[in-house]
DNA sequence: AAAGATAATTAGGATACCCTAATTTAAGGA
DNA sequence: TCCTTAAATTAGGGTATCCTAATTATCTTT
């Protein structure tokens, strides 16, 4: 409303965290994910998503979940396009560390005009993929659909090549390249430990096998040979 | 307080207006002057630096004014230093219109850890002044103090360069530059008319003396020869 | 089908901003 | 010194965003 006042920041980290959720499990998404993505409580995620609908961005179902709209999707995929572009920046040009810049880059999107975003992206000669591994949405939005299967998803014995990463906060990055995993990688899974037990993933180059647990096999995308 | 609120973008906003109000009057500075400056009612500026007094960032002396303490010009400093060299990133590589950069500048500058800000100004091979002109201040938030005088206080027929351009309006800017004042340009104080008439410049390499009201003369620093 | 568990919603509050209108203070000229 | 005026302050509201505790709906399980 005035020149202080910040321009939806709150609505763009909203709308961005419910376009991942919808990658991860299908729509509609509930809100109790959206709070537990977003660290806020349940009642406050309700009425965000209410002013949401208002404004034609997400549809809500009541006690079903939200769907983003058409509107909701496009100004989700520009965040997320400015978030990967500040991130092949951080780390292509500032030589940041890989497993630190989408903390960064969660600053960087919401304060990034569309001529801003368009010159950066020409800057770094308009890249097709983050430093993690996931697609840049082009201008208006679109993005060439993954073919990578999730880590929890490729049969035992499989060998696979590392695609890409969801949800890349630092410390699951740091946990996963400790261990060898990062975009690129060749990997194979050995085995699968019953009930939520772990899953047992050879990486090349790596000494031992890494245990990984399920929560972060489903964050870990790969192309099978 | 959350993962969602905006960390005191408010607070920097208002700490900059500050620190710049301080360099062109003296300290204090008049809660109606912060307000003109930010578009905001006095009482809110009023209720805002109350806040601020509270953390500590600034001293309001009633019927009085503001004026920050120590930690509020160092946190001022900071964002002055993350705004410049934002508007170099912008000019330098991006290529973006001097003129245009400012306002990107302003948003960008709120949201750059203090990480981002160091190996932002390595890559750009520490500058030392903004495209305006405006010098960059350090890492720890001191700046070489200018020598350039208000193109206000020029005595007529004294030639001089011109040294920067403060409170970087884009409309300001480009009113300016169609008339060859950018940092650098060569010019002569031609007359000064009476009351609060505008000032006749001569500018090297334009046909005509340029008319500049008061109050934009305040804002342009020259270094005479 | 009833009961129990889980998720969603409502109720009731808090804080950081913002505003207008009314009042008070300070400062300078008659 | 007193009075006028401009600036500062107080009073009283508004919205967006967050919270906890209480209630209600849905789903699962016996």
């Amino acid at each position: 409303m005035s020149a202080i006042s910040i321009t939806g920041e709150s609505t763009e980290m909203y709308l961005k965290s419910i376009v991942e959720l919808e990658m991860l499990t299908a729509p509609p998404v509930a809100i109790s994910h959206l709070a537990q993505r977003l660290g806020v409580s349940s009642p406050s995620v309700l009425e965000m998503v209410k002013r949401l609908a208002v404004q034609n961005l997400v549809t809500h179902t009541p006690y079903k979940g939200v769907s983003l709209t058409e509107r909701g999707r496009r100004r989700a995929m520009a965040v997320l396009r400015r978030h990967r572009l500040w991130e092949r920046f951080l780390v292509d040009a500032l030589h940041l560390p890989w497993e630190t810049v989408h903390d960064y880059a969660c600053q960087l999107e919401h304060a990034t005009a569309p001529a801003v975003t368009d010159a950066l992206a020409a800057f770094l000669g308009n890249p097709t993929a983050c430093p993690h591994g996931n697609p840049i949405p082009d201008a208006v939005g679109d993005v060439q659909p993954s073919v990578a299967v999730p880590l929890l998803e490729l049969p035992v014995g499989q060998s696979a090549r590392l695609a890409h990463i969801i949800y890349e906060e630092a410390i699951l990055l740091e946990y996963l390249a400790r261990r060898g995993l990062v975009p690129g990688a060749r990997l194979m899974l050995e085995d699968i430990a019953p009930y939520q037990g772990p899953l047992m993933v050879r990486v090349d180059g790596s000494e031992h096998p890494a245990a990984l647990g399920r929560e972060i096999a489903a964050r870990v995308f790969v192309l099978p040979d």
